[in-house]
RNA sequence: GCCGGUUUAGCUCAGCAGGUAGAGCAGCUGAUUUGUAAUCAGAAGGUCGCGGGUUCGAUUCCUGCAACCGGCACCA
């Protein structure tokens, strides 16, 4: 047989028969390795003890102390002995595929009867004892023929399926748990005993497309988390009860600042202090997209249904789109009109006013656009996905070669502001043509290459997101993550040389001649609906001073104090500041906790000691004590505080 | 839209197996003038999401719908 060298991370090499397995490698160093050895890795690569080595390579061996490998395998084990377990209780259910994901695992079953919250106590029960019985974990490779005729000995069709879908020449590899059995490209760990009794918990169930295909059947689902340890899970789960305070939708009706209601699903009325929040961001915005050399305009709400035929919105949303019917007596036909879903039409309307010349490119023109999409139902959730919203949308018409300096200027423009409302990092996605899509593929081609290379040159190498590109052309989307970790799309870069075309939007070229404009479709935020929902999570409803919606309340001690509180509040609102009084008839200790509860920034008390020498006591949130100072120095501090970043 | 769950006072939640509902906080009234995260007392507050059915009787059981929650699919 053959010898292969494999070099240890320490630099040092050693030569083995070939097909050696790290199981015996690792016992080769030393005995007391091998018994804890969990996993090794290949040149990189994640793999099995029991896995034969072909080849030379750099090779480590992985204990239970390598947290990324050792808690890929605790939790794909897990995935497997849960599988495992609701076979064992109910044995007509179907497995599928159970992925390591996140924290944990999910695992989807094909079962007539839907699982039950309770079932699964029982499932992790049933968890336990395969735990406790340590069952050993073997694996072989198969070759089709054989696995086929196997699964469909145990009538598993999801199986076949998925063996079906492994291309020819490709191992089939088979895991054991004890004498349940996967099919599984592994690794695993040796067995059952090595998973952590108590640190997993099975923490929700959820309907699930088969293949993630809607046309497909939908199957149960199953999540699960684990950890290394007991204390490891517990802190998780004390993390996702801090994280579900911060939900935008509970700190929203905590801090008054909006509230929906089943008459209008998927739309928001603002309260009067979510509207500041609202105001004060889109008067940001407003002034950096001056700043930044936009023009901004206003475009209908209610728009003919021809318009979204020629620029092919009907087609691809009509599903989507609230229909407006009117029925107008005197008129021969009735005439259909859909709520704007968008902007970009109608901002191509505007430009088509006249004739437009090389000169005037680029020419951005920005809308802070209403909008209104009729999304599906199971889609909304808080302000984050809602059927109203008001996109800070403009399009930017340029001709091809100004395509990388504008997508440059653009990713420059946003990280500004990103960095000025908190974040500092965000992922950039680039999302790539979709199956359904209008123009042709060398058009593609042309607006693929352009937005990645101009990316690019921002700066930026950016995720692949195949096939999630927009029906007219690839896009960039710049994704922030929720409390609990879910990702939104807020910001949007589009390069696209279709909707020009059909909408028949031209310039004057440098030559007399009539020209394509190319736009670009861009938004910063998003919408202000879903960013300010980011933005509350993410301060945990703590907004910097220049957001907060009640900046500062001044309290009373004493109503003898009532006057100057007066006083301090009417110098502060000259000063643009959004303060109020509070001359209740209430114990400063119930009025601290009261504002400090609605998560006022700053409170001012204001005792008869303040009255007689012109100061305030001042305390900020989330700090006890407080500091004694003269009204006109808080006057300014705060003044200067509330300045928004770009005024600063 | 699909799967599962939920819906009781402004909010957070009780309500065992069908006999027209309770608590805390908030709000209201009164007392209290108070020094940095809840002062005391009193009165009041609900067509139990909406519609249909079973029943002598439904918040409770069945059913349809809606909204919301967790996922999946979708996201111009």
């Amino acid at each position: 047989m053959s010898q292969i060298s494999l070099t240890f991370p320490d630099g040092n090499a050693r030569d083995y028969p070939a097909g050696i397995t790290a199981a015996e490698v690792a016992e080769s160093i030393a005995p007391s390795l091998a018994k804890r050895a969990i996993s090794a890795s290949l040149d990189g690569k994640h793999i099995d003890l029991a896995w034969p080595i072909t080849s030379s390579g750099t090779i480590a061996i992985n204990t239970m102390k390598d947290e990324a490998p050792a808690l890929e395998l605790i939790r794909h084990d897990f995935a497997h002995i849960m599988a495992r377990a609701v076979q064992k209780l109910w044995p007509d259910t179907k497995v599928t595929i159970g992925p390591v994901r996140d924290f944990g695992w999910f695992y989807d079953f094909d079962r007539a009867e839907p699982f039950t919250p309770e079932d699964l106590g029982a499932i992790e029960a049933e968890m336990k004892w395969i735990i406790a019985a340590r069952d050993p974990v073997r694996t072989e490779v198969w070759d089709r023929d054989r696995a086929i005729a196997y699964y469909e000995d145990q009538n598993e069709p999801f199986k076949l399926e998925l063996i079906d879908r492994i291309p020819e020449g490709e191992d089939l590899r088979m895991y054991w748990h004890g004498d349940w059995q996967d099919l599984c490209r592994g690794p695993h760990l040796q067995n059952t005993g090595q998973l952590p009794a108590d640190a997993f918990k099975l923490t929700h169930l959820a309907g699930a497309y088969w293949l993630g295909d809607a046309t497909r059947p939908m199957l149960q689902r199953i999540y699960g988390v684990a950890f290394r340890n007991r204390d490891d899970l517990k802190a998780h789960l004390t993390m996702l009860e801090e994280a579900a305070k911060r939900d935008h939708r509970k700190l929203g009706r905590e801090m008054d600042l909006f509230h929906m209601q089943e008459e209008a699903p998927g739309q928001i009325f603002w309260h009067p202090n979510g509207w500041n929040i609202y105001v004060a961001l889109q008067d940001y915005m407003r002034r950096r997209q001056r700043a930044g050399g936009y023009v901004e305009v206003n475009t209908p709400q209610v728009v003919s249904r021809k318009l979204w035929e020629e620029s092919g919105h009907w087609e691809n949303y009509q599903d989507h789109m609230f229909i407006v019917e009117v029925d107008e007596e005197h008129a021969k036909t009735k005439t259909v009109n859909a709520l704007k879903p968008m902007n970009c039409p109608c901002h191509v309307q505007i430009f088509n006013v006249g004739l437009k010349s090389y000169r005037d490119l680029p020419l951005r023109m920005a809308e802070f656009g209403s909008c209104n999409r009729y999304e599906p139902s199971g889609a909304l959730h808080g302000i984050m996905r809602v059927r109203g919203f008001t996109q800070d949308d403009a399009h930017i018409f340029c001709t091809e070669n100004q395509i990388e300096a504008e997508t440059k200027r653009f990713i420059e423009f946003l990280s500004a502001i990103y960095r000025d409302l908190g974040f500092d990092s965000f992922r950039v996605k680039f999302a790539t043509r979709p199956e359904h899509r209008a123009g042709s593929d060398e058009t593609w081609d042309k607006a693929e290459s352009a937005l990645l290379s101009a990316t690019r040159a921002a700066g930026i190498e950016p995720e692949i997101n195949p096939g999630e590109g927009a029906f007219y052309g690839p896009k960039l989307e710049f994704v922030l993550t929720d409390a609990i970790g879910r990702d939104w799309q807020c910001g949007t870069h589009q390069v696209d040389f279709v909707l020009p075309e059909r909408l028949d939007a031209s310039y004057i070229g440098e030559d007399g001649a009539k020209h394509r404009p190319v736009m670009l479709h861009r938004a910063t935020l998003g919408s202000f609906e879903r960013f300010i929902g980011i933005l509350i999570e993410n301060f945990a409803g703590k907004l910097p001073l220049w957001l907060a919606p009640r900046q500062v309340v001044v309290a009373s001690i004493v109503s003898d104090a009532d006057d100057y509180v007066h006083e301090i509040v009417a110098q502060l609102q000259a000063k643009g500041i959004r303060a109020e009084a509070d001359t209740r008839n209430e114990k400063i200790n119930y009025k601290v906790r009261e504002h400090s509860v609605a998560k006022v920034p700053v409170i001012l008390a204001i005792g008869m000691k303040e009255v007689e020498t012109r100061t305030v006591s001042m305390r900020r949130l989330d700090n006890q004590g407080s500091q004694n100072l003269s009204l006109e120095e808080v006057t300014n501090q705060l003044a200067s505080e509330a300045t928004p970043p770009d005024l600063r």
